[in-house]
DNA sequence: TGTCTATCTGAACATTCGTTCATTTCCAAG
DNA sequence: CTTGGAAATGAACGAATGTTCAGATAGACA
């Protein structure tokens, strides 16, 4: 029976992923050690136990809820429409997505390496399946000769590749507004795909 | 455990910064071990510390080496020519020089963030040069009317993570050849860019 | 042959790592 | 008030970390 007040677990628990979130994307998954996650939550590192069976959890929970998000929202947002409209959509949501999520974003591009192959396997077939609802626009915009793409594969991770660079350099400081920023990327990937 | 002929410092230096390449770039900086390094090498972990003063050291010579090569073969490739030449020469030299050098490549844009403060800033003042190097091809093309760019610093940024995402796909075993990408890559750059 | 010296070994250093667990704490229901 | 049980502590585990260094090793030179 959960307590109602007074109950730690319902609080320390997304405390815990989100104090992982934050560092893991700051130092690295291997830089980081559950004393230090620990620390930022408050409590002691065996704590951290009642809530993730281990490190490797952790991370693979973090980039999994990502992904699963980044999936969902997609899937909320996107809709039938021509295929030039389509990829509007999708350049003006990715930009949007990554710039309001760095921390998981930064995680989900890094720390691919420091998956058990198992894990690995999972997030890789998610990561896929975003790249195949881009895919997807451009097939069909080359079918119907809306774009001129030479390769559609390859433009595929071109696009994403471009796209997901705006994380490397965004400030929230900087002269761009956010708005502003998905309008160049989407005029550039517009033009780099031939419509 | 014997010279053959003459001293080894010639020949395991060199061996020591190759095996930290091929682990750092595998496994990440804060994953590997000295002593996984000196077990390549075929030594004991002590000896390591005849060729560097400090694992931090081994990365940060890695990554200068890289970008200053980077940097110099560049120059030595480029020279003054209209802006659509010599973009065109830029995007076909950096998709070549990277898929010729996936370990050094993929060590300078993952492992920035295990660089101390004062190492930091000196390779991000190589990395930036280089950026520049771009830019100053995009401006002058800007200027003579050849492109059509909304913002030439946010393309430059845009154009650089295009290209160097196919380090992430490119395989030697794939259905590309490493000409056809250059084009392929090329050839979205220069719609991307309104040329 | 014997000495010199660069090179490497092998052991040791103090920390830190991820993880476990017996014990303590403390709220809430009986 | 008592008591059940979830949550957290704090110490401990063996293993691994980067780094140091006295001493062994063996080619080069006299």
């Amino acid at each position: 029976m959960a307590r109602k007040t007074g109950s730690h677990s319902e609080i320390t628990g997304p405390r815990v992923h989100a104090a992982a979130q934050r560092l893991f994307a700051r130092y690295g998954y291997a830089a980081v050690s559950m004393r230090q996650i620990a620390t930022e939550v408050g409590v002691q590192a065996g704590a951290l136990y009642n809530y993730t069976p281990d490190k490797q959890s952790l991370l693979f929970d973090l980039m999994r809820a990502h992904l699963e998000d980044l999936l969902a929202a997609w899937r909320a947002e996107s809709c039938p429409a021509p295929p030039l409209a389509a990829l509007e959509r999708f350049c003006r949501f990715h930009v949007r997505y990554h710039l309001d999520r760095p921390d998981e974003v930064f995680i989900a591009y890094m720390e691919l390496r420091n998956l058990v192959p198992e894990n690995f396997a999972v997030i890789e077939r998610l990561r896929k399946r975003y790249e195949t609802e881009l895919e997807t626009i451009l097939c069909a915009g080359q079918a119907q000769g809306v774009f001129a793409l030479e390769d559609v594969k390859l433009a595929t991770l071109a696009v994403i590749a471009m796209l997901t660079g705006v994380t490397t350099w965004y400030r929230d400081t900087g002269r761009l507004s956010r708005n502003r920023v998905e309008m160049l990327y989407w005029d550039m990937v517009r033009k780099a795909v031939g419509a």
